[in-house]
DNA sequence: CTGAAAGCGCTAACAC
DNA sequence: GTGTTAGCGCTTTCAG
């Protein structure tokens, strides 16, 4: 940058204030300005983001907390974070939490030390108050994709669990399934409002419904469904609570033998790509990740209204069913 | 920084010296130091990687370029580094050129710029000279993974994509097929050189080898089957070059009422997570990702022997064959 | 409208 | 062994 002022004849400053490009309060003569652009291409000049997060201006970066980077949903959704911040100019710096929240918050203090200008938080971290404490007393906007509807102290961009799964579920009754067994992962976040919502649809006939619990990914789903078909009164319809563990659960109803639709319907819930491809295609509800992630980032980065009165937003999109050939009739008994 | 010093009763410097804990020349007495280290403790000082940086130190920045982040395949490798990364106490700058070999470029001057201490690129960019050339100016070490054996100008970790496919169509040889396509993605790095192998393995009968272009996602795998089905005379074993191509195959099979592996057999390339689970199970190719991102690791942070007389070192793993359930004998004509 | 100067937080010569 | 000092590259008052 000295190089471009001495190139100019002007000094550092003024550079600066050109370069910035910003509103600055004091306006510069149109022919300086255009001397100092013109120089600073000419030299290849490149500001140093480091310099200018030291002296308190933005730095560019977009944190980004996942807690399980594994599960392909996630995956996809750090995907269009890239992808959105990428847009606004943005990189993003990613911190991989492990699956362990104590992580998670070893890493928050590393984004904040690296003075990013907004943290994106993937998926639930509730589960660690001291997270939610700390964040609390941040100066840099934060906010939470996934976190599950339970409103906490943060703001936040969520999903209504509640609508997908009971679409779902009906879905499932008017083809005429009555035993219907839901498989969760980690009663966390997401999982477990879908697991409250399959619970509230089966209240009227609760020795209906069985619930799984197990790992969130593809072998959990597997081994869930081998549970329930070890039951004496197997289900004829389940509902799992991620695609993953659905496209599990269609994986060892094939190797036992049984045949979807027409043995035995399954159902996921995110709609990540494989859905589409799995044999049969997975009917599952549509998760609205592009728009959740532009409006977590809309929210940090151009409506900075945190402290107003009505607390945080938590804005809830909609998910959609999408009917594909995983789902039939139930069997006549 | 400066209130530890002045709670401490010593100078900046000794601070820093003590904090910095590398083997300073100068030694420090013991209990100065023990004062110094309870007096951060206590104060939570954290050091500002940013300031760290501008004054030429590391800033314990990985910075990774991907060429597709979408690629299930790259998800996974993401993962690998970003373990293996902060294992080292390292944080991933992710950078996604979108496809785009010249977003690589502008990528590479941002991470450039933000001091990453070293650099790792996924997958093949060399359609890129201009990128390959910025890449050796520069001063920070880089590694390119899963480049495509094709050595360049730069280290790479690559796989031994010769040996997997050799082994994959010596099999599906072995269970008396003949007629066998290859479906490709993008003559891009992996890709092709698997292809090359195909095309060696079949140079003695080349009227039962086929080969379908295609993009690299579930649709393409499914369309290029449906391509290669509508043949006067169809492939009985495909070997595809990338698990997600073969999921693709896997499900447009089955929409045409073909099963496998009794009517066809299919292979895929890489183990991705979702390969075990296919149905039926994925006949593949396993890539041993986490070797290769810990060989890339060790090269860029252990061994910084750059200049030296033989050139960049380009090591080769050897991937291995996955036998599962997609590949059976072929059908009696 | 532009220049001079003071740091941001830290490290690394160089003294003592 | 420890303190002093000079910046790294940039932004930003405060004067001209």
């Amino acid at each position: 940058m000295r190089d471009v002022a001495e190139a100019t004849g002007v000094s550092q400053s003024t550079v600066s204030r050109v370069l910035t490009g910003a509103a600055t309060a004091v306006p510069i003569a149109p022919d300086t300005r255009e001397r100092v652009i013109e120089a600073a291409k000419r030299l290849g000049y490149r500001p140093n983001p480091l310099a200018r997060g030291l002296r308190g201006a933005r730095t560019m970066l977009l944190g980004v907390i996942v807690r399980e980077i594994t599960d392909p949903f996630f995956a996809g959704a750090i995907e269009a974070v890239s992808i959105e911040a990428s847009q606004r100019g943005y990189n993003v710096v990613l911190g991989h939490a492990h699956g362990h929240a104590e992580e998670a918050i070893a890493l928050w203090g590393v984004l904040e030390a690296r003075h990013c200008d907004a943290i994106v938080l993937l998926g639930d971290m509730r589960d660690q108050p001291r997270l939610i404490e700390d964040l609390h007393g941040a100066r840099i906007p934060i906010v939470a994709l996934w976190q599950g509807s339970r409103s906490a102290d943060i703001p936040s961009v969520d999903v209504d669990n509640r609508a997908g799964m009971l679409a779902v579920l009906r879905h499932l009754a008017e083809l005429g399934h009555r035993r219907i067994a839901f498989i969760g992962g980690r009663r966390l976040g997401d999982i477990r409002d879908r697991e409250d919502a399959f619970r509230e649809f089966m209240a009227d006939h609760p020795e209906d419904a069985s619930v799984e619990y197990t790992s969130n990914d593809l072998e959990g789903g597997a081994d869930a469904l081998g549970r329930l078909l070890d039951q004496p009164l197997p289900p004829t319809a389940v509902a799992a609570s991620t695609d993953v563990l659905a496209l599990g659960a269609l994986h060892r109803a094939y190797t036992r033998g049984l045949r979807v639709p027409d043995d035995l319907s399954v159902t996921g819930f995110d709609d990540i790509p494989f859905a589409a491809a799995a044999i049969p295609a997975l009917t599952t509800v549509r998760m609205p990740v592009r728009e959740m992630v532009a409006t977590g980032l809309r929210m940090v980065f151009d409506d900075p209204s945190d402290g107003s009165a009505a607390g945080p937003p938590h804005p809830l999109l909609i998910p959609s069913l999408v009917h594909r050939g995983s789902t039939g009739p139930a069997r006549r008994p």
